[in-house]
DNA sequence: TAAATTGTTTACCGATTGGTACAATCCTGC
DNA sequence: GCAGGATTGTACCAATCGGTAAACAATTTA
Protein backbone atom coordinates (compact mmCIF):
# COMPACT_ATOMS: atom_id res chain seq x y z
CA UNK A 1 0.00 0.00 0.00
CA UNK A 2 1.47 3.19 -0.99
CA UNK A 3 1.55 6.39 0.63
CA UNK A 4 -0.42 9.20 -1.41
CA UNK A 5 -0.50 12.39 0.30
CA UNK A 6 2.28 14.72 1.01
CA UNK A 7 0.46 17.32 2.69
CA UNK A 8 -2.93 17.87 4.27
CA UNK A 9 -2.32 21.38 2.32
CA UNK A 10 -1.62 19.90 -1.17
CA UNK A 11 -5.17 18.01 -0.89
CA UNK A 12 -7.45 21.26 0.08
CA UNK A 13 -5.55 22.88 -3.06
CA UNK A 14 -6.71 19.86 -4.92
CA UNK A 15 -10.38 19.64 -3.39
CA UNK A 16 -10.49 23.77 -3.60
CA UNK A 17 -10.22 23.50 -7.76
CA UNK A 18 -13.24 20.18 -7.64
CA UNK A 19 -15.36 22.49 -5.60
CA UNK A 20 -14.76 25.45 -7.88
CA UNK A 21 -15.31 24.00 -11.38
CA UNK A 22 -18.32 21.77 -9.95
CA UNK A 23 -19.66 23.38 -7.36
CA UNK A 24 -20.68 21.66 -3.73
CA UNK A 25 -23.44 19.39 -5.15
CA UNK A 26 -21.55 18.50 -8.48
CA UNK A 27 -18.70 17.62 -6.44
CA UNK A 28 -19.31 14.24 -6.01
CA UNK A 29 -17.17 11.91 -4.16
CA UNK A 30 -16.22 9.79 -7.02
CA UNK A 31 -14.87 12.46 -8.49
CA UNK A 32 -13.56 14.10 -5.68
CA UNK A 33 -11.63 10.19 -5.46
CA UNK A 34 -10.75 11.26 -8.97
CA UNK A 35 -9.31 13.81 -8.95
CA UNK A 36 -7.21 14.11 -5.84
CA UNK A 37 -6.03 10.75 -6.63
CA UNK A 38 -6.89 9.81 -2.86
CA UNK A 39 -10.01 6.73 -2.24
CA UNK A 40 -12.48 7.63 0.45
CA UNK A 41 -10.58 5.99 3.23
CA UNK A 42 -8.26 8.81 2.91
CA UNK A 43 -10.42 11.46 2.27
CA UNK A 44 -12.68 10.63 5.63
CA UNK A 45 -9.17 9.83 7.48
CA UNK A 46 -8.64 13.49 6.74
CA UNK A 47 -11.86 14.72 6.65
CA UNK A 48 -13.97 12.81 9.13
CA UNK A 49 -16.79 15.12 8.91
CA UNK A 50 -17.09 14.23 5.40
CA UNK A 51 -17.67 16.32 2.65
CA UNK A 52 -19.00 19.10 4.68
CA UNK A 53 -15.56 19.61 6.31
CA UNK A 54 -13.91 18.98 3.03
CA UNK A 55 -15.44 22.11 1.61
CA UNK A 56 -15.15 24.09 5.40
CA UNK A 57 -11.60 23.15 5.37
CA UNK A 58 -11.35 24.71 1.32
CA UNK A 59 -13.35 27.73 2.49
CA UNK A 60 -11.17 28.29 5.78
CA UNK A 61 -8.10 27.69 3.47
CA UNK A 62 -9.42 31.17 0.95
CA UNK A 63 -10.08 32.88 3.89
CA UNK A 64 -6.41 32.98 5.48
CA UNK A 65 -5.54 33.47 1.80
CA UNK A 66 -6.90 36.34 1.40
CA UNK A 67 -6.71 37.69 5.46
CA UNK A 68 -2.80 37.50 4.42
CA UNK A 69 -2.56 38.48 1.08
CA UNK A 70 -5.48 40.90 0.70
CA UNK A 71 -6.77 42.05 3.77
CA UNK A 72 -4.26 42.26 6.00
CA UNK A 73 -2.13 44.19 3.04
CA UNK A 74 -4.64 46.67 2.67
CA UNK A 75 -4.75 47.13 5.90
CA UNK A 76 -0.77 47.67 6.33
CA UNK A 77 0.92 49.10 2.86
CA UNK A 78 1.53 52.80 2.29
CA UNK A 79 0.15 54.65 0.75
CA UNK A 80 -3.44 53.33 0.73
CA UNK A 81 -3.57 53.83 -3.23
CA UNK A 82 -0.19 51.53 -3.75
CA UNK A 83 -1.86 49.03 -1.26
CA UNK A 84 -5.09 49.32 -3.35
CA UNK A 85 -3.32 49.05 -6.21
CA UNK A 86 -1.48 45.84 -4.57
CA UNK A 87 -4.96 44.33 -4.12
CA UNK A 88 -6.17 44.72 -7.74
CA UNK A 89 -2.88 42.95 -9.03
CA UNK A 90 -3.18 39.93 -6.62
CA UNK A 91 -6.77 39.56 -7.41
CA UNK A 92 -6.35 39.61 -10.84
CA UNK A 93 -3.62 36.46 -10.43
CA UNK A 94 -5.49 34.78 -7.90
CA UNK A 95 -8.19 34.47 -10.23
CA UNK A 96 -6.05 34.11 -13.23
CA UNK A 97 -7.45 36.77 -15.40
CA UNK A 98 -10.47 35.58 -14.94
CA UNK A 99 -10.33 32.15 -16.17
CA UNK A 100 -10.86 31.03 -12.08
CA UNK A 101 -14.08 31.57 -10.53
CA UNK A 102 -14.49 32.80 -6.33
CA UNK A 103 -15.22 29.73 -4.90
CA UNK A 104 -17.33 31.84 -1.77
CA UNK A 105 -19.34 33.19 -5.38
CA UNK A 106 -19.79 29.82 -6.16
CA UNK A 107 -21.35 28.90 -3.00
CA UNK A 108 -23.11 32.22 -2.39
CA UNK A 109 -25.27 30.86 -5.62
CA UNK A 110 -26.02 27.60 -4.79
CA UNK A 111 -28.02 25.46 -2.84
CA UNK A 112 -25.04 25.07 -0.20
CA UNK A 113 -25.13 28.49 0.52
CA UNK A 114 -27.29 28.36 3.90
CA UNK A 115 -24.34 25.48 5.28
CA UNK A 116 -22.11 28.06 4.80
CA UNK A 117 -23.56 31.71 4.89
CA UNK A 118 -21.18 32.58 8.13
CA UNK A 119 -17.73 31.61 6.27
CA UNK A 120 -19.57 34.07 3.41
CA UNK A 121 -20.32 36.54 5.17
CA UNK A 122 -16.96 37.22 7.20
CA UNK A 123 -15.27 36.71 3.94
CA UNK A 124 -17.05 39.62 2.41
CA UNK A 125 -17.27 41.76 5.30
CA UNK A 126 -13.76 41.48 6.15
CA UNK A 127 -13.03 42.09 2.23
CA UNK A 128 -15.40 45.38 2.76
CA UNK A 129 -14.38 46.36 6.03
CA UNK A 130 -10.55 46.31 5.15
CA UNK A 131 -10.87 48.30 1.91
CA UNK A 132 -13.37 51.05 3.42
CA UNK A 133 -10.83 51.70 5.76
CA UNK A 134 -8.19 52.29 3.10
CA UNK A 135 -10.52 54.34 1.08
CA UNK A 136 -10.72 56.32 4.10
CA UNK A 137 -6.74 56.54 4.73
CA UNK A 138 -7.09 57.68 1.03
CA UNK A 139 -8.91 60.98 2.24
CA UNK A 140 -12.35 59.35 0.90
CA UNK A 141 -15.44 60.66 2.69
CA UNK A 142 -16.75 58.06 5.74
CA UNK A 143 -20.34 57.57 4.15
CA UNK A 144 -18.51 56.66 0.29
CA UNK A 145 -16.13 54.47 1.73
CA UNK A 146 -18.30 51.37 2.54
CA UNK A 147 -20.45 52.06 -0.61
CA UNK A 148 -17.10 52.70 -2.65
CA UNK A 149 -15.80 49.14 -1.13
CA UNK A 150 -19.16 47.47 -2.13
CA UNK A 151 -19.09 48.42 -5.94
CA UNK A 152 -15.69 47.30 -6.20
CA UNK A 153 -15.51 44.02 -4.57
CA UNK A 154 -19.19 43.13 -6.45
CA UNK A 155 -17.72 44.31 -9.29
CA UNK A 156 -15.00 41.60 -9.07
CA UNK A 157 -17.21 38.80 -8.31
CA UNK A 158 -19.41 39.91 -11.30
CA UNK A 159 -16.46 40.43 -14.07
CA UNK A 160 -15.74 36.77 -12.84
CA UNK A 161 -19.15 36.09 -14.29
CA UNK A 162 -19.45 37.74 -16.65
CA UNK A 163 -15.85 36.80 -18.19
CA UNK A 164 -16.86 32.76 -17.98
CA UNK A 165 -20.48 33.63 -19.31
CA UNK A 166 -18.82 35.43 -22.30
CA UNK A 167 -16.50 33.10 -22.43
CA UNK A 168 -13.92 35.95 -22.81
CA UNK A 169 -11.06 35.69 -19.66
CA UNK A 170 -10.46 39.24 -21.01
CA UNK A 171 -13.66 40.79 -19.57
CA UNK A 172 -12.02 40.60 -16.36
CA UNK A 173 -9.40 43.08 -16.48
CA UNK A 174 -10.92 44.93 -18.54
CA UNK A 175 -13.30 45.41 -15.56
CA UNK A 176 -10.48 45.03 -13.03
CA UNK A 177 -8.86 48.33 -14.60
CA UNK A 178 -12.23 50.38 -14.74
CA UNK A 179 -12.61 49.75 -10.84
CA UNK A 180 -8.91 50.77 -10.64
CA UNK A 181 -9.23 54.18 -12.14
CA UNK A 182 -12.32 54.30 -9.92
CA UNK A 183 -10.36 53.95 -6.43
CA UNK A 184 -6.79 54.92 -8.04
CA UNK A 185 -7.14 58.29 -9.98
CA UNK A 186 -4.33 58.91 -11.54
CA UNK B 1 -57.61 11.59 -11.39
CA UNK B 2 -57.57 15.40 -11.45
CA UNK B 3 -55.61 18.35 -13.16
CA UNK B 4 -53.08 20.16 -11.52
CA UNK B 5 -51.46 22.18 -14.07
CA UNK B 6 -53.37 25.34 -15.09
CA UNK B 7 -50.46 26.25 -18.03
CA UNK B 8 -47.11 24.94 -18.69
CA UNK B 9 -45.64 28.43 -18.28
CA UNK B 10 -46.85 27.88 -14.12
CA UNK B 11 -44.58 25.42 -14.08
CA UNK B 12 -41.74 26.94 -15.78
CA UNK B 13 -42.28 29.89 -13.01
CA UNK B 14 -41.79 26.90 -10.40
CA UNK B 15 -38.96 25.39 -11.95
CA UNK B 16 -37.06 28.83 -12.31
CA UNK B 17 -37.23 29.22 -8.31
CA UNK B 18 -36.17 26.02 -7.47
CA UNK B 19 -33.04 25.95 -9.72
CA UNK B 20 -32.34 29.56 -8.69
CA UNK B 21 -32.74 28.25 -4.74
CA UNK B 22 -30.68 25.03 -5.11
CA UNK B 23 -28.67 25.24 -8.44
CA UNK B 24 -29.00 22.78 -10.96
CA UNK B 25 -27.51 20.09 -9.14
CA UNK B 26 -28.98 20.55 -5.71
CA UNK B 27 -32.35 20.49 -7.66
CA UNK B 28 -33.34 17.00 -7.59
CA UNK B 29 -36.20 15.62 -9.12
CA UNK B 30 -37.54 15.19 -6.07
CA UNK B 31 -37.54 18.37 -4.91
CA UNK B 32 -38.55 19.12 -8.34
CA UNK B 33 -41.84 17.45 -7.70
CA UNK B 34 -41.96 18.50 -4.21
CA UNK B 35 -41.59 22.32 -5.34
CA UNK B 36 -44.10 21.89 -8.03
CA UNK B 37 -46.63 19.45 -6.66
CA UNK B 38 -46.34 17.07 -10.23
CA UNK B 39 -45.23 13.85 -10.52
CA UNK B 40 -42.73 12.89 -12.58
CA UNK B 41 -45.08 11.29 -14.94
CA UNK B 42 -46.54 14.88 -15.62
CA UNK B 43 -42.94 16.22 -15.53
CA UNK B 44 -41.62 14.14 -18.05
CA UNK B 45 -44.60 14.79 -20.35
CA UNK B 46 -44.28 18.12 -20.47
CA UNK B 47 -40.42 18.09 -20.38
CA UNK B 48 -39.51 14.71 -22.03
CA UNK B 49 -36.07 15.40 -22.17
CA UNK B 50 -36.02 15.28 -18.20
CA UNK B 51 -34.33 17.77 -16.41
CA UNK B 52 -31.81 19.29 -18.97
CA UNK B 53 -35.29 20.32 -20.82
CA UNK B 54 -36.41 21.80 -17.62
CA UNK B 55 -33.76 24.17 -17.31
CA UNK B 56 -33.52 24.52 -20.69
CA UNK B 57 -37.28 25.74 -20.77
CA UNK B 58 -36.38 27.91 -17.61
CA UNK B 59 -33.18 29.55 -18.99
CA UNK B 60 -35.59 30.02 -22.45
CA UNK B 61 -37.94 31.71 -20.85
CA UNK B 62 -35.77 34.01 -18.78
CA UNK B 63 -33.89 34.80 -21.44
CA UNK B 64 -37.22 36.18 -23.87
CA UNK B 65 -38.51 38.02 -20.49
CA UNK B 66 -35.45 39.88 -21.01
CA UNK B 67 -35.29 40.25 -24.77
CA UNK B 68 -38.98 41.67 -24.24
CA UNK B 69 -38.64 43.87 -20.91
CA UNK B 70 -35.36 45.26 -20.76
CA UNK B 71 -32.84 44.86 -24.06
CA UNK B 72 -35.83 45.76 -26.35
CA UNK B 73 -36.95 48.57 -24.27
CA UNK B 74 -33.18 49.76 -24.25
CA UNK B 75 -33.13 49.51 -27.85
CA UNK B 76 -36.03 51.35 -28.57
CA UNK B 77 -37.13 54.05 -25.79
CA UNK B 78 -35.92 57.74 -25.83
CA UNK B 79 -34.20 59.09 -24.81
CA UNK B 80 -31.15 57.13 -24.23
CA UNK B 81 -30.67 58.24 -20.15
CA UNK B 82 -34.53 57.22 -19.39
CA UNK B 83 -34.00 54.13 -20.68
CA UNK B 84 -31.25 53.15 -18.92
CA UNK B 85 -32.96 54.53 -16.02
CA UNK B 86 -35.76 52.28 -16.67
CA UNK B 87 -33.44 48.73 -17.40
CA UNK B 88 -32.13 49.47 -13.82
CA UNK B 89 -35.59 49.84 -12.39
CA UNK B 90 -36.72 46.59 -13.88
CA UNK B 91 -33.78 44.95 -12.80
CA UNK B 92 -34.22 46.02 -9.42
CA UNK B 93 -37.81 45.22 -9.48
CA UNK B 94 -36.93 41.85 -11.25
CA UNK B 95 -34.29 40.48 -9.05
CA UNK B 96 -36.53 41.59 -5.79
CA UNK B 97 -33.80 44.40 -4.48
CA UNK B 98 -31.50 42.11 -4.10
CA UNK B 99 -33.31 39.46 -2.24
CA UNK B 100 -33.41 37.07 -5.86
CA UNK B 101 -30.33 35.67 -7.25
CA UNK B 102 -30.15 35.67 -11.03
CA UNK B 103 -30.46 31.98 -12.46
CA UNK B 104 -27.88 32.98 -15.28
CA UNK B 105 -25.09 33.89 -12.81
CA UNK B 106 -26.33 30.60 -10.61
CA UNK B 107 -25.51 28.14 -13.66
CA UNK B 108 -22.56 30.01 -15.11
CA UNK B 109 -21.00 29.08 -11.51
CA UNK B 110 -22.25 25.65 -11.64
CA UNK B 111 -20.92 22.83 -13.05
CA UNK B 112 -23.60 22.70 -14.84
CA UNK B 113 -22.44 25.66 -16.91
CA UNK B 114 -20.97 23.86 -19.88
CA UNK B 115 -24.20 22.45 -20.66
CA UNK B 116 -25.79 25.36 -21.03
CA UNK B 117 -22.52 27.72 -21.77
CA UNK B 118 -24.66 29.04 -25.31
CA UNK B 119 -27.52 30.02 -23.59
CA UNK B 120 -25.55 31.99 -20.73
CA UNK B 121 -23.32 33.47 -23.60
CA UNK B 122 -26.35 34.70 -25.70
CA UNK B 123 -27.93 36.35 -22.78
CA UNK B 124 -24.76 38.20 -21.57
CA UNK B 125 -23.78 39.13 -25.06
CA UNK B 126 -27.61 40.42 -26.29
CA UNK B 127 -27.73 42.29 -22.95
CA UNK B 128 -23.66 44.21 -23.87
CA UNK B 129 -24.91 45.01 -26.75
CA UNK B 130 -28.18 46.19 -25.93
CA UNK B 131 -26.68 48.27 -23.20
CA UNK B 132 -23.50 49.25 -25.26
CA UNK B 133 -26.01 50.87 -27.98
CA UNK B 134 -27.91 52.62 -25.74
CA UNK B 135 -24.87 54.10 -24.55
CA UNK B 136 -23.87 55.20 -28.06
CA UNK B 137 -27.24 56.64 -28.24
CA UNK B 138 -26.64 58.84 -25.00
CA UNK B 139 -23.31 59.94 -26.90
CA UNK B 140 -20.52 57.98 -25.37
CA UNK B 141 -17.74 57.40 -27.45
CA UNK B 142 -17.36 54.19 -29.16
CA UNK B 143 -14.52 52.52 -27.61
CA UNK B 144 -16.11 53.62 -23.79
CA UNK B 145 -19.10 51.93 -24.90
CA UNK B 146 -18.71 48.04 -24.21
CA UNK B 147 -16.26 48.53 -21.44
CA UNK B 148 -18.99 50.36 -19.94
CA UNK B 149 -21.62 48.02 -20.41
CA UNK B 150 -19.68 45.72 -18.83
CA UNK B 151 -19.19 47.48 -16.15
CA UNK B 152 -22.63 47.98 -15.24
CA UNK B 153 -24.02 44.07 -15.99
CA UNK B 154 -21.07 42.84 -13.99
CA UNK B 155 -21.68 45.18 -11.45
CA UNK B 156 -25.10 43.90 -11.15
CA UNK B 157 -24.27 40.40 -10.91
CA UNK B 158 -21.86 40.65 -8.43
CA UNK B 159 -24.05 43.29 -6.36
CA UNK B 160 -26.22 40.14 -6.11
CA UNK B 161 -23.64 37.58 -5.27
CA UNK B 162 -22.81 40.50 -2.23
CA UNK B 163 -26.19 41.17 -1.11
CA UNK B 164 -26.78 37.27 -0.47
CA UNK B 165 -23.67 36.89 1.03
CA UNK B 166 -23.59 39.80 3.87
CA UNK B 167 -27.30 39.04 4.27
CA UNK B 168 -27.48 42.62 3.13
CA UNK B 169 -30.49 43.27 0.15
CA UNK B 170 -29.97 46.61 0.45
CA UNK B 171 -26.31 46.34 -0.89
CA UNK B 172 -27.96 45.71 -4.14
CA UNK B 173 -29.78 48.59 -4.11
CA UNK B 174 -26.77 50.68 -3.08
CA UNK B 175 -24.50 49.50 -6.01
CA UNK B 176 -27.44 50.06 -8.64
CA UNK B 177 -27.81 53.17 -7.12
CA UNK B 178 -23.89 54.21 -8.10
CA UNK B 179 -24.28 52.51 -11.28
CA UNK B 180 -26.99 54.61 -12.52
CA UNK B 181 -24.78 57.59 -11.09
CA UNK B 182 -21.75 56.08 -13.69
CA UNK B 183 -25.02 55.51 -16.82
CA UNK B 184 -27.14 58.49 -16.35
CA UNK B 185 -25.12 61.78 -14.86
CA UNK B 186 -27.76 64.13 -13.35
C1' DT C 1 -71.05 9.22 -27.61
C1' DA C 2 -66.92 7.27 -29.23
C1' DA C 3 -62.37 8.01 -30.16
C1' DA C 4 -58.14 10.60 -29.71
C1' DT C 5 -55.47 13.39 -27.04
C1' DT C 6 -53.68 15.02 -22.91
C1' DG C 7 -52.42 14.55 -18.27
C1' DT C 8 -51.53 11.72 -13.93
C1' DT C 9 -50.51 7.93 -10.85
C1' DT C 10 -47.84 4.21 -9.49
C1' DA C 11 -44.37 1.04 -9.60
C1' DC C 12 -40.18 0.16 -11.06
C1' DC C 13 -35.14 0.36 -13.04
C1' DG C 14 -29.98 0.43 -12.72
C1' DA C 15 -26.61 3.68 -11.29
C1' DT C 16 -24.74 6.66 -8.10
C1' DT C 17 -24.98 9.15 -3.90
C1' DG C 18 -22.56 10.17 0.76
C1' DG C 19 -20.96 7.48 4.29
C1' DT C 20 -19.12 3.35 7.29
C1' DA C 21 -16.28 -0.57 8.75
C1' DC C 22 -12.25 -2.73 8.95
C1' DA C 23 -8.36 -5.18 7.71
C1' DA C 24 -4.05 -4.42 5.52
C1' DT C 25 -0.21 -1.80 5.06
C1' DC C 26 3.15 1.81 5.80
C1' DC C 27 6.02 4.82 8.64
C1' DT C 28 8.15 6.40 12.90
C1' DG C 29 10.34 6.44 17.36
C1' DC C 30 12.19 3.68 20.53
C1' DG D 1 13.17 -4.92 15.10
C1' DC D 2 9.06 -4.05 16.99
C1' DA D 3 5.10 -1.45 18.86
C1' DG D 4 1.68 1.68 17.65
C1' DG D 5 -0.20 5.25 15.26
C1' DA D 6 -1.07 7.05 10.54
C1' DT D 7 -2.68 5.97 6.17
C1' DT D 8 -5.06 3.42 2.49
C1' DG D 9 -7.84 -0.22 -0.31
C1' DT D 10 -11.87 -2.78 -0.48
C1' DA D 11 -16.26 -4.11 0.38
C1' DC D 12 -20.32 -2.76 1.79
C1' DC D 13 -24.62 0.06 3.19
C1' DA D 14 -29.25 2.36 2.79
C1' DA D 15 -30.96 6.21 0.40
C1' DT D 16 -31.47 8.78 -3.38
C1' DC D 17 -30.38 9.85 -8.05
C1' DG D 18 -32.43 10.68 -12.94
C1' DG D 19 -35.27 8.21 -15.81
C1' DT D 20 -38.81 4.67 -17.87
C1' DA D 21 -43.16 2.05 -18.58
C1' DA D 22 -47.60 1.56 -18.75
C1' DA D 23 -52.18 1.50 -16.97
C1' DC D 24 -55.50 4.81 -16.27
C1' DA D 25 -58.36 9.13 -15.88
C1' DA D 26 -59.80 13.48 -17.64
C1' DT D 27 -60.60 16.48 -21.65
C1' DT D 28 -61.17 17.65 -26.19
C1' DT D 29 -62.60 16.61 -30.72
C1' DA D 30 -65.32 14.34 -34.26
Amino acid sequence: MSRVVAERQDVIAMLAEVFREHGYDGASLSLITEKTGLGKGSLYHFFPGGKEEMAEAVLGDIASWFQTNIFNRLRNSEPPAAAIDDMLASVDSYFRQGRRLCLMGVIATSGAHDRFAAELNRYFADWRTALAEAFGRQGIAEDERKALAEEVIGGIQGALILARSLDDPQAFGRVLARLKARCVPS
